[in-house]
Formats: structure tokens, C-alpha cells, sequence
DNA sequence: ATTATCTATAGATCTATAGATAATGC
DNA sequence: ATTATCTATAGATCTATAGATAATGC
């Protein structure tokens, strides 16, 4: 059916091992740091022979970012889908979850950061991603205290807007700290604080 | 007494232009997408003209760093000095202030986090400038709680290291989402959150 | 014909150095 | 003599393009 089966197959391996070294590169140096030259050797390639799949630095960064999409999409329980049926104490813990997940993750939590730190200005290649991907998250939150407010599980007077906002400053501001010292206790501070949120959203009794 | 004075004057201005501008270039760029030639010009001068005053971009680095610590030292109630003695509720006050201030300085905020985030890695030239002032705030707000603890205006069960990571992991946190979308509530999530923490250590009536 | 590569090279930057010039104050 | 500058230039990168080569499948 295709056509030069093997060449393709060669291609698309090289393709995702360019996408793998390119993330490493990112995480570490940002977008500005990172050297397509290096890449390319990292790559066991020269820097044409990397150019002829991805034509620039740019396409590359959008490559690798649509990589960590669907990577996010299989490996995490904070999908849209599941998001947009759960109610606030369900996705607290789904986010506990999470953030357990990260821990163990090093370099893809300090490649968002990086990049996001990057991507403050509208110029920035990431820009777009970067504040798409937390407008998008904080709908799905903020949808999910509205559905507890509204089945009656969390207290009508809660502003979802607020506790969404220092939900995800505390998973964020964590991950800030422990990726300066890794001796801070990621996990125990967000646990501890989503037990503070439980508390102020339920119901008095 | 001094030699040569008018010189001196005029290169203490150059200096300090200098760094105003560095500044805003790190700021918008990070270190490593910052360029000296482009300080330089608009700066006025050559960029050998501009090597005379700081002879590598590391030195120049370091002096907008130092200049950072003095301006905070100047415009922040949260010194050293100050904290050493207040109360937790005291610094949560604060530290209100410091966040209310901050959110009129886009720039200072938007230096410190993409420094933060590009020296993760112990071979940046700010790793030790970040992780250092991190360490030492921390101490200082771990220092509180445990004397508001010690006077009995704290109960005596909670983690000091805990609360102070979630306090700090708050305010980054916030300011994080506040730099990507400026219609985050920076303050208006900072009180809620402080005000959350009040009731957290409080002691029970 | 298609796909994956390569060599060679253009053209922009960027940091940094060498060595000169100008102004001021002793 | 000191301080602040400049011009000229070296030397390293970096991104990207032009044009060739090799392998595979129709």
C-alpha cells in the first residue's frame, strides 16, 4: 500500500528521536538556549539532515509541544474528557494524583516552567500553548466546582474563579520550589493544601 | 579628596543606566536571550564602551542582581531584619503588601520568575543567587510560625515548613498565571489564600 | 520517484580583546 | 594619570539554503 515502506519507518524513528533529544534541550536551556546545531549531533546527524524534518527551530518547539500534548492525553487522569464530568472533590484527588506523577518527573515538570516563563511575551513561539493550555484548565476547574455547588457538595457562596486560581498557584508554586530545591516536600505540601480547599468549599454541616 | 571627579560622575551614571537597561533586557528575555551589543546601543555606546563598565555579561548579571537585593531591601517590609521578629499573622500582613506591590511591577516579577526558572540548573550564573534567597526566606518564615507557636497564637501541630512552602508555593503560584493572563486576580487570590492560612494555624476557640 | 541524508557555504549574531582617542584633574 | 569611551577585528556560534548522493520501491 505505501509507498518506500523502509524509508518512511527510518524517518518517523529518527523523527521521534529528534522530538526526545529536542525536549531534553528544552527543558534544560529554554528555547533561546537550545542549539539546533547540538540537537542534530545529539541526533547522530548533521544540522541539514535535522532541517530536512523539521525546516526550523520553531516548527521543532511546535513538534515537541504537540509531543507533550498527546503524551498528556495518555499519561494523566486530568484528561478534558474526564474533567468535565468530575466533581471538585474527585478532581482534587485526580490532582493529587498528578502531582505524584510529576515528582517523579523532573524534566517535564521544568520544561513547562521554563517554557512558560519564556512564553510571557506574546512574541514567544510557546506563547499561544502556553496560555491556552491554562485558560483551558481553568474552565474545566472552574465547571467542576459549579457542578459540586450545584448537586450541593460544596457551598454556593465559594468564588470557583479564586479557588481555582490558588488551586493551581499551589500545584505550580510547589513545583516552583522543589525544582529550585529538590528537598522541598512536593507532594505532602499539595496534599496538605487540597485537604485546606476540601475543607473551605464543603458544606458546614 | 576624590580624583577626577566629573569622570567618576559621569561613569556612575553610565553604571547605573546600564543596569536599568540590563534589567529590562533579562527581564523580558532571561539571560540567555539577552545581548550585550543590543544593551549597549541602547545604552548609548559601543559595546566595548559598555565591556569597560561590566567586563562579561555573568558581571553584568550579578550587578542588576545586587541591585535587585538593595531596591527590595528599600521598597519591601518584609526585610530580614523585620522578619526576624514578626509574628506569623504580622507576616501575612506583610507579605499582603508585598504582593499588592508587586502587582503594580510586572517587570520585577517577570525577572525573577524567568531567572528562577532558567537557573534550575546549578551551571547558571543566578543559580546561587535564587536558590540562596529562597533558603533564607524560607528560614525566615519557618522562624515566625514557630514563634508565633512559641507565644501560643499558633497551635502547636502544624508543619512550619509545610505552611511556609504553601504560602510561598501561593504567592509564586499566583503570580505565575497573573504573568501569562494579567486578568488573574493576583491580590484577590493572595488574601484568600492568607486568609485560609489564618484560619489554618489559628488556634481552635 | 521518493525519502533520508550529506558537504559546503552564506549571512547574522554574539562575546571579547587590542589598541587608540578624548577629557578632566593633579 | 585616570577614566570613559571609540574603531577595528578575531573567533565562535547559530540558523538556514543550495545542491549532491544513496537507498528503496514502483
Amino acid at each position: 500500500m505505501a509507498t518506500t515502506q523502509s524509508a518512511e519507518r527510518t524517518g518517523r524513528a529518527s523523527r521521534a528521536r529528534i522530538i526526545e533529544i529536542a525536549f531534553e534541550h528544552f527543558a534544560a536551556n529554554g528555547y533561546r538556549g537550545t542549539s539546533m546545531t547540538k540537537i542534530a549531533a545529539e541526533a547522530g546527524m548533521s544540522h541539514p539532515g535535522l532541517l530536512h524534518h523539521f525546516p526550523s527551530k520553531e516548527i521543532l518547539l511546535e513538534a515537541v509541544l504537540k509531543a507533550r500534548d498527546e503524551h498528556d492525553l495518555d499519561s494523566t487522569d486530568l484528561t478534558p474528557e474526564a474533567l468535565s464530568e468530575m466533581e471538585f472533590d474527585e478532581l482534587l484527588t485526580a490532582f493529587e494524583g498528578v502531582v505524584r506523577h510529576n515528582a517523579r518527573q523532573r524534566n517535564l515538570v521544568q520544561f513547562s516552567h521554563l517554557i512558560a516563563a519564556e512564553a510571557t511575551g506574546a512574541d514567544h513561539p510557546a506563547h499561544d500553548w502556553v496560555l491556552g493550555r491554562m485558560v483551558k484548565f481553568r474552565e474545566l476547574c472552574i465547571g467542576s466546582i459549579e457542578r459540586s455547588i450545584q448537586v450541593g457538595t460544596a457551598r454556593a457562596d465559594v468564588d470557583a474563579g479564586q479557588v481555582t486560581a490558588m488551586l493551581i498557584a499551589a500545584s505550580e508554586g510547589l513545583e516552583n520550589q522543589w525544582l529550585v530545591d529538590s528537598s522541598v516536600d512536593l507532594v505532602g505540601g499539595f496534599v496538605c493544601f487540597a485537604n485546606l480547599l476540601r475543607e473551605y468549599v464543603a458544606v458546614p454541616a
